[in-house]
DNA sequence: GGTCTATTGTCAAAAGTTGCACAATCATAG
DNA sequence: CTATGATTGTGCAACTTTTGACAATAGACC
């Protein structure tokens, strides 16, 4: 095909795909299937094949589809054929756990700078040893190197205001740890995590 | 209404409706709109209508919600009108912020255990004063205690098997922060948490 | 070269989800 | 006690997403 604009929903399910791909590759195996694929991750294999018609055609009939070749054309439509520099807010725990994340790197990030604004943090190292700056800088370091994502690991109080100021800075890609709805511009992109709203959707099934 | 079968999809959205709601209440009001919901959270004021609407009817025309009640029968809906004890696996960094994140108690969930496979950690205690048990005990401890819900903060090689010894012990909702999509089944309930995920679903927006 | 098997990409149908619009109704004010 | 304004719950229509089915075709084998 070549549409233009893909639904969010079919996007959302890129990445989970490309995961699988890395991971089939590190297996050593060069072919696979929307059969193997769906089959992995719960998802039936019309669904793939449909989701990936968006964007091309990527198979072969009869074979299934060249790992490193799938996996390299998802990275590019997902644009981490590059590396991303992306800026921390927050280095309490989550922060930590973020900042020392080694998964990112595979998959197209690096955190490139942490902000908090506890004196007592400021000045120091994260676990991973980058330096806790100060976030009344945040404005303007963010400005002055063009970073466009940003990760919000602060306490919900806080939250709003840091992503104002991201945005005022020209953040456009934020994914959020803070437990509220972040309010932004359309032209943002925002992503949350949230634990507990992961719990509470699984205890409902929970008699 | 009175509907049997809830859209998974509207029990999802649920949990941000209760947490806008206790945010709310923690603001000292006591009446909402299902309009003035919607402005908080981004979403339709119709559809936080009609989702309420399966379970019952929450409202009062020309006023809107009490909050308080409203945020009441979520959590008896979403079974939060109770604490769940929830058991931790994988003592890592993530692991660490896990069991001293503050934000579960309020919401209905204690990290009740904490396991890991390295000898190092085993018998020390985590940043919140839980003891880091060994995770071949898991099994056993899991069923001795009756657990239903796990917390899978452990490496992508190690998920699949800690999930399975989960199940078989018992466990019957997963929260993975592993990168990697576990298989389960039907019976069992999975969420999964990757942050390069949501990351890379918010690079496909940016040129 | 012809036959067989596997698997894609896509069309159309089915299923699911969202949004619109409005009668019903509650609270308030005159 | 009536008029006014606000806001719910819901039927229906519009839209979106998923599934099923199959022609097309690549590759393997005889």
């Amino acid at each position: 095909m070549g549409d233009r604009q893909v639904p969010d929903i079919v996007v959302g399910r890129l990445p989970i795909y490309l995961r699988a791909l890395t991971f089939l590759k590190a297996d050593n195996r060069e072919i696979t299937s929307s059969q193997e694929l769906g089959d992995r991750l719960g998802i039936s294999s019309a669904q793939i094949r449909k989701d990936l018609s968006h964007f091309g055609e990527f198979g072969k009939q009869g074979t299934g589809y060249e790992i490193r070749y799938l996996e390299n054309n998802l990275k590019e439509i997902l644009h981490v054929d590059r590396m991303w520099d992306v800026v921390l807010v927050g280095a309490g725990d989550l922060g930590n756990a973020l900042a020392s994340y080694k998964g990112f790197a595979g998959r197209g990030f690096h955190v490139a700078a942490a902000f908090d604004a506890d004196p007592d943090k400021i000045g120091h190292e994260m676990p991973g040893g980058l330096l806790i700056e100060d976030v009344a800088n945040l404005e303007a370091r963010v400005q002055a190197a063009g970073w466009k994502i940003g990760i919000i690991a602060v306490p919900a109080d806080a939250a709003q205001s840091v992503a104002n100021t991201l945005v005022g800075a020209g953040v456009i890609a934020l994914l959020n740890y803070a437990p509220i709805s972040l309010i932004a511009p359309s032209s943002v992109r925002v992503e949350q995590i949230d634990p507990a709203v992961h719990l509470q959707h699984l205890t409902y099934y929970l008699g």
